[in-house]
RNA sequence: GGCCCGUUCGUCUAAUGGUCAGGACGUAAGGUUCUCAUCCUUAAAACAGGGGUUCGAUUCCCCUACGGGCUACCA
């Protein structure tokens, strides 16, 4: 069987589009599931849009995905350069080349003449096209405004009819009419190829065996297999997985909030429960489990599978995954995903065992299981790191149910009492639960009536870990002065 | 406008020429020694419409509607 090859080839824009890095999962999954190779390609053919550092970003947001690339700039490989704007030769030989096969031709249109044209086209209510202006000149004529410095694209010659049928792996046969397709450039006036012809002769010498891209490409798809044809060259299998839209309906864009990869990141977001759901957009697993690791994902995925309706990107989902991640994560590797978060809180105390490495894992270890994103850490945990509550605020959230302030700091009194006799030694969450809980029970107390207020005396929230859990972290002396501010 | 792609619960999606149309997220209700969260149970929730084909269509075909994409010397 041949081996599977395919490519993620993104242009630097300066960030990753969570759009392409779904892509970018299929051609990685794609690839892996059958033991092939992936490779990256940057295409930084468009000179308007170079960013200079946005390849280094590009690299860097890779890294963090998780996806690993067999072959691509900086990795390596046998079918380099691995960057477009270093293959000019490339180019250059196969402009050659397809022009002397006759499947594309010099145009002299001036950018001003396809503008008139183009308006005159729409004002008409024609397709704007290109008229083929220059498509039958004679070679001498060619040569000739060569020769005086004429500017010139190289445009692709599309046959005049009949019909073209492009095989999609998720669609089937898609057909067009010629007569519809437009010659497009292949050569700016640069020199440089247009992305058109860039992927075409990349893809091709790379050995691509499966193109993977977005369905936004279907209506390019027609002339790139007409070139492959024009070369002589056997044509890959196409896979265009479906796009992902905003809540809206609409094509997910920057305007509409989060649609980096980056943004996901910077907010909290595991790779894990990123790549667990981008492979479910568009894509499901054979049975009912829908939680898969990259690992898993990589010994089951079939993109036979993958759909051909457009997904709507929902965040609540993702939020599942992510917090469903944080709640497997290893204590240790949380602590620290959740380090940067923590900066803030950090700064809001001088104590050293506040500060210290054993506090921190503590304190997150008590919100694992609350954290839908990593960055809520911070304001999940303020209170631990305060050393004194806004007692405005404790006061206010005393009340419970009919039970009122002064009631609230009566029976703070008593648990007040009851914590003491518990040594410092002792001073776990589960001594202080048997002493408080048993005392509570064996009188008949409401549990609601203690524990609340001493949680609230505790944290200050309205939400937040068991009153024993904190009291522990707090430590003995802590949490008696925390409680025992209301007491008086 | 033209060309192309698509249409199953709110969302991501299964299944099938004859099923109570399944799962997940979300929502609602209940349970789990205070809150939140976790976990568990239960519930509501879908085959876009119209024609065919067929004994029978959600499933196959056609049309319509709706949604989306493309329409650059951008990718």
């Amino acid at each position: 069987m041949e081996k599977i090859r395919t490519r993620f080839a993104p242009s630097p824009t300066g960030f990753l589009h969570i759009g392409n890095f779904r892509t970018a999962l299929f051609a990685y999954l794609i690839a892996r599931a059958e033991h092939g190779t992936l490779a990256l390609r940057i295409e930084d053919t468009d000179e308007k849009r170079y960013v200079g550092e946005a390849e280094e970003a590009l690299f860097r947001i890779l890294d963090w995905s998780g996806l690993k690339f067999d072959e691509g700039p900086g990795i390596g490989g046998e079918y380099g350069p691995y960057v477009q704007s270093q293959r000019q030769a490339i180019y250059d030989k196969y402009r050659d080349e397809i022009l002397a096969k006759g499947g594309a031709y010099h145009c002299f249109c001036s950018p001003e003449r396809l503008e008139k044209m183009r308006a005159e086209q729409q004002a008409n209510k024609q397709a704007p096209r290109y008229d083929r202006h220059c498509r039958d000149l004679y070679p001498e004529e060619v040569e000739e405004r060569i020769k005086a410095g004429e500017k010139y694209v190289i445009r692709q010659k599309m046959p005049l009819d009949g019909e073209v049928v492009a095989h999609d792996e998720l669609r089937g046969d898609i057909k067009f009419q010629a007569s519809e397709l437009e010659d497009h450039v292949l050569i700016k006036s640069s020199g440089m190829p247009t992305y058109q012809f860039a992927v075409v002769v990349d893809d091709h010498l790379m050995e691509i065996t499966h193109v993977v891209r977005g369905e936004d490409w279907i209506p390019s798809f027609p002339k790139n297999i007409l070139l492959y044809k024009s070369f002589g060259w056997d044509v890959p299998k196409f896979v265009h997985p479906p796009l992902i839209l905003n809540k809206g309906g609409g094509k997910l864009s920057k305007r509409q909030g989060d649609v980096a990869v980056e943004d996901y990141r910077d907010k909290g977001y595991l790779t894990e429960a990123l790549i667990n759901f981008c492979a479910l957009l568009g894509w499901h697993p054979k049975g009912d489990n829908e939680i898969l690791t990259l690992k898993e994902l990589e010994e089951t995925f079939d993109y036979k599978n993958i759909g051909t309706s457009p997904a709507v990107f929902d965040i609540d989902k993702l939020d599942y995954f992510n917090g469903y991640y944080i709640r497997q994560k290893p204590l240790g590797e949380l602590v620290e995903l959740c380090r940067p978060f923590l900066e803030k809180n950090l700064a809001l105390t001088d104590n050293p065992r506040k500060q210290s490495k054993d506090f921190i894992t503590k304190v997150v270890e008590l919100e694992q299981e609350r954290l839908k994103k990593l960055s809520e850490i911070g304001e999940l945990t303020r209170f631990f790191f305060v050393d004194k509550l806004d007692a405005a605020k404790v006061l206010l959230l005393l009340p419970w149910k009919k039970l009122t302030a002064e009631q609230a700091r009566e029976n703070l009194k008593l648990i007040v009492g009851l914590m003491e006799k518990i040594p410092e030694v002792n001073w776990t969450n589960d001594s202080l639960e048997e002493g408080i809980m048993d005392y509570l029970k064996k009188n008949e107390l409401r549990v609601g009536e203690y524990l609340w207020p001493m949680r609230v005396a505790l944290t200050g929230e309205k939400a937040s870990p068991g009153p024993f859990d904190v009291a522990e972290v707090l430590g003995k002396a802590e949490s008696l002065e925390r409680i025992k501010a209301l007491t008086i």
